[in-house]
DNA sequence: CTGTTAGCGCCTTCAG
DNA sequence: CTGAAGGCGCTAACAG
């Protein structure tokens, strides 16, 4: 069929096992015999079969990047970090990973597919980004999978999850502290500095009570709460007191530390927190377009309306103008993330930023490298930092 | 290490055949042993180790799917309906594809790279999506790597790319006839239709000539000249003379397609191809803004500028804002691809639509079932549709 | 319908 | 520094 390390080894006039050795770089090779071979190889047009390697060594070049919405910028960014950098850092010829993303649509069941089938290719990593979804069940079977990809020996980094299980926001903290402000008006951003969730889940395999503790090597934390505290307090401060928020799915965990973030600066500053002013939906600006539409029937009263991401602000702003209603001076609106595209809306977003491209980097390097995370447990906190632009200002009756 | 079919086989007391049989279901095995064999796997919670499997059948699950950015939706959008569609394809438990995107950021370097790297992995198929580079030497290598990816019995699947080494544009048709118009406003799309373009390459293998066709299995080509084409004579209808384009990298084939189409437009109108009003650039919203300063500091008197595509757009429009011209009334925007974004720009983006989502699904299937396209040579075309809304209009003066 | 027997192509001790 | 030999876990003919 294709051409074999052996017809390479033949051609070169020597063994496959010195072929192997210096295709792999492993073990020293006299100079003379190593450009023979390679020499041979490309003459040849030799690619290794990669199932024959991973087999014989077990262990193969796959990573997985696992992503809940590929046609999500939000998610697109991560991952295209985390691709650069992996490629990036294998330095010698033939070392190449083999990046990949797997889209799982947000639901349970195709990431725990995407994971098995990672687990069957005995990929080297595997990178989990963004929220993770809320169900017991559910967590408890990602939990499994994880420790027994941990277990054969592929790295697991979260990015932009919680620690495995746990409920806790923030804590351990070593990018920054906490949430800053920055942009024009510099409203304040109080720093959040909840508890540290817990961490890891202990799960021993049937073969060895090794790999008993987190089989998660790496976890990079985003500060969703503090970010959306720091958002909320500045449309506070501004003297909103009816503020309309649009929240994404109930289950993600991103989804609920965001809307914690939200509920803190209104305790913080004793406003009631209206059960009607709070919509779910999916992350997307249709959702946002109809949680606008209903928040504005159910509430005109409304000065304000955050929503859990930029895209869904997008919508938000849309379904406004629709409406009539001028932004910011009728309505002010908010985001988080901030995507690039924030910039473009009329007026341009307020919102959170969240270094993605940054943390996706270091995804890449902390599943490619061996080395481990710096905070406690493996926890790295990324920050939040509210970004103040045109679309919030005070509200109309002040 | 980890458990094998044989754990498996010994636990169901049966022989690894067997045990191999069922989970691959392709031999007649007793129902009751069939049971007693599920019920060790689960038992045992046995993965298939897909590089054993891979290197006995000699054909893998993996599915690669090149990308030239994945934060960009236009890209993301065509992978996840092709991942949806591959997953959905894969009906019997074991069967599960691994469909992964992979990000090349427009890098030929990178293109190559991840095609060496799916080739080493044996894919069982790579579909190639968006613009080709236009670069003899690497238009050459793409088409050798796709040859022995193909004589390996990797499917091939270009989506949103031309068919291979070809110049020409639209051609054997499929989907529908050309573009159309739709939307407020019917301007008249004006059908594009070129000769067809070359196809394939003639490639034999060392090992036996077979494959000596075209590599690839098939081709959907979107109509981007067409598409283009309607889109600036809706701006030349409304009487537009000066319009202004942002085009995107100079060495890609989508952005000359597009190109091509404009300047067709023109020509047909009598309209001069000013060389000043163009201006080329990455396919990014940064592009837009530094391209639309540029041209109207060096051309005041543009009463229009098209952009190729969405993302452009968003940043000529933010650009001319911050210039004070208003949009549409002293300066229309258009752009391309039909994102969902495209409708909460204010105002509305006109633009032309392109069935991502349905492409990339037709890829995914083309790509994994047997069957082959439906035009003559394999290649199919994707129409693209004039959607008009409101950033195009009259310019003042009339 | 099921067990037995060979490899698939490569890596990796173990000798030399 | 290099060659020889065994096996990684699974599949695919063959027999039965």
């Amino acid at each position: 069929m294709s051409v074999t390390l052996s017809d390479v080894a033949h051609r070169a006039q020597v063994s496959p096992a010195t072929v192997s050795r210096v295709l792999n770089g492993n073990y020293p090779v006299a100079e003379a015999t190593r450009e023979r071979v390679l020499r041979a190889v490309t003459e040849l047009d030799y690619v290794v079969n990669g199932p024959a390697s991973a087999l014989a060594a077990s262990t193969s070049d796959l990573v997985g990047i696992l992503v809940n919405d590929i046609a999500d910028p939000f998610f697109g960014i991560m991952a295209s970090a985390a691709q650069a950098r992996i490629s990036a850092v294998a330095a010698r010829p033939g070392g190449e990973k083999l990046a990949v993303v797997c889209n799982t649509g947000g639901s349970p069941a195709r990431e725990l597919t995407y994971l098995t089938l990672l687990q069957r290719q005995r990929a080297a990593a595997v990178i989990l980004t963004g929220g993770a979804i809320e169900d017991a069940e559910h967590s408890a079977a990602v939990a499994a999978k994880l420790a027994k990809l941990a277990a054969a020996g592929t790295r697991i980094v979260l990015c932009g999850r919680p620690p495995l299980d746990a409920g806790g926001g923030g804590g351990s903290g070593s990018w920054s502290s906490g949430s800053g402000v920055v942009g024009r008006g510099g409203v304040s951003g109080v720093p959040e500095a909840a508890p540290g969730g817990a961490v890891g889940v202990a799960l021993g395999s049937e073969l060895g009570s090794e790999a008993a503790a987190s089989p998660v090597t790496a976890t990079l934390s985003f500060d969703n709460r503090g970010g959306a505290r720091a958002l909320t307090e500045h449309l506070l401060s501004l003297g909103h007191r009816r503020i309309g928020y649009v929240a994404g799915p109930a289950e993600r965990t991103t989804t609920r530390h965001r809307l914690e973030g939200h509920r803190e600066a209104l305790r913080a500053a004793r406003v009631t927190d209206d059960p009607a002013l709070l919509l779910h939906g999916a992350y997307d600006r249709t959702s946002g377009v109809d949680a606008a539409r209903r928040l504005l029937d159910a509430a005109p009263d409304l000065t304000a309306i955050v929503a859990a991401n930029d895209t869904i602000a997008l919508g938000v702003c849309t379904a406004a103008r629709a409406r009539g209603l001028r932004v910011p001076e009728d309505l002010s609106v908010a985001g988080f993330d901030d995507l690039p595209s924030a910039t473009d809306t009329v007026p341009a977003l307020t919102t959170v930023r969240l270094p993605l491209y940054e943390a996706g980097a270091r995804a890449g390097l902390l599943a490619t490298t061996g080395e481990a995370a710096a905070g406690p447990d493996g926890v790295e906190t990324v920050p939040a930092q509210l970004v103040v632009r045109g679309s919030t200002a005070a509200p109309r009756g002040r």
